[in-house]
DNA sequence: TTCACGATGAGAATCGTTGTCAAATGCGAT
DNA sequence: ATCGCATTTGACAACGATTCTCATCGTGAA
């Protein structure tokens, strides 16, 4: 199916339950999280209809939608404050920044090749002054598991 | 606990062949692509063993993983130019782009912060052009479906 | 060479996501 | 309100990428 801008997309409880979903959370969230979120409130909705929406809004751009580290599909109300990561690839400490410069720069780079509506995402990587530190006096921690996404304001 | 000196990864032959293979593709292959090759030109390497040599180059920082827009994982070796999209989310036209802004930038904060060997990732999203167009005129214009996604230089 | 342990491979197990299709529902016309 | 019909939903099967298990192999060091 082609996605149209006249196409119609009528309005189900389903649909408006996702939507406050998503609103309400200002982080990124799983289809399966959703899904979750609606069951504990006692809104019970299909699976498939959570993914089937968010994909759905996704494409319309009603909302932003990136991959979690693992390749989950994540998304997050487009309203919420927009802001980035820098992510330590050894330990998974993650500290969020912001920064007009890329904001702008994306904005014009997309207009100079006649895009409209356009979003993005940006993920750095790289090691905290920590493990930088542990590697140089050769001590790798190398954990079994993904380590917990710490977030710590920039 | 945490001990370890220097990496110790043993050398292999099916490792050297996965570096080789990667870093004979200037683009982002995946694991499973890698294990096609490799299993083309003649060189049988299980496809655990590319996805675990995959993993541990990614975490070393020997190379850039990103994931697919479906969720696949897909690496490329760090050597090779480096570069952003700007993708049409309703036709899938990709324009290639560069610019110092953005990699400046994400040094400068990434180093503010104390992280070192940073890489980044970088997705830009909207309507192209003629997507643009077509969505003004309420019109219903038909499209191919799932259009492939066509790169062109920026 | 021998030993200890990391690395590999084949296949099973996970698990997020998509496909199927009958039943339920929104909407416009009657 | 009611009918007709296309869209949407939901339960569940099907998929496919990635991970896990574990017996066996290969490498580095003594
Ligand atoms: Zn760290
Ligand atoms: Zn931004
Ligand atoms: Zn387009
Ligand atoms: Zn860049």
């Amino acid at each position: 199916m082609t996605d149209q801008a006249g196409t119609e997309r009528r309005p189900t409880r389903q649909r408006a339950a996702i939507a406050r979903a998503l609103s309400a959370s200002a982080e990124f969230r799983s289809a399966q999280e959703i899904h979750a979120d609606l069951a504990g409130s006692g809104t019970r909705v299909g699976l498939a209809t959570v993914y089937r929406n968010l994909q759905a809004m996704a494409t319309d751009g009603e909302v932003d939608v990136i991959r979690s580290p693992d390749g989950e599909a994540v998304y997050r109300s487009c309203s919420t404050d927009h802001h980035h990561h820098v992510v330590c690839r050894s330990c998974g400490l993650a500290v969020e920044v912001t920064g007009d410069a890329v904001e702008r720069w994306a904005e014009a780079v997309a207009a100079a090749h006649g895009f409209t509506q356009v979003r993005h995402t940006m993920e750095m990587e790289g090691l905290c002054p920590a493990c930088t530190a542990s590697r140089h006096r050769s001590k790798v921690v190398r954990r079994p598991t993904q380590a917990p996404r710490r977030v710590v304001d920039g």
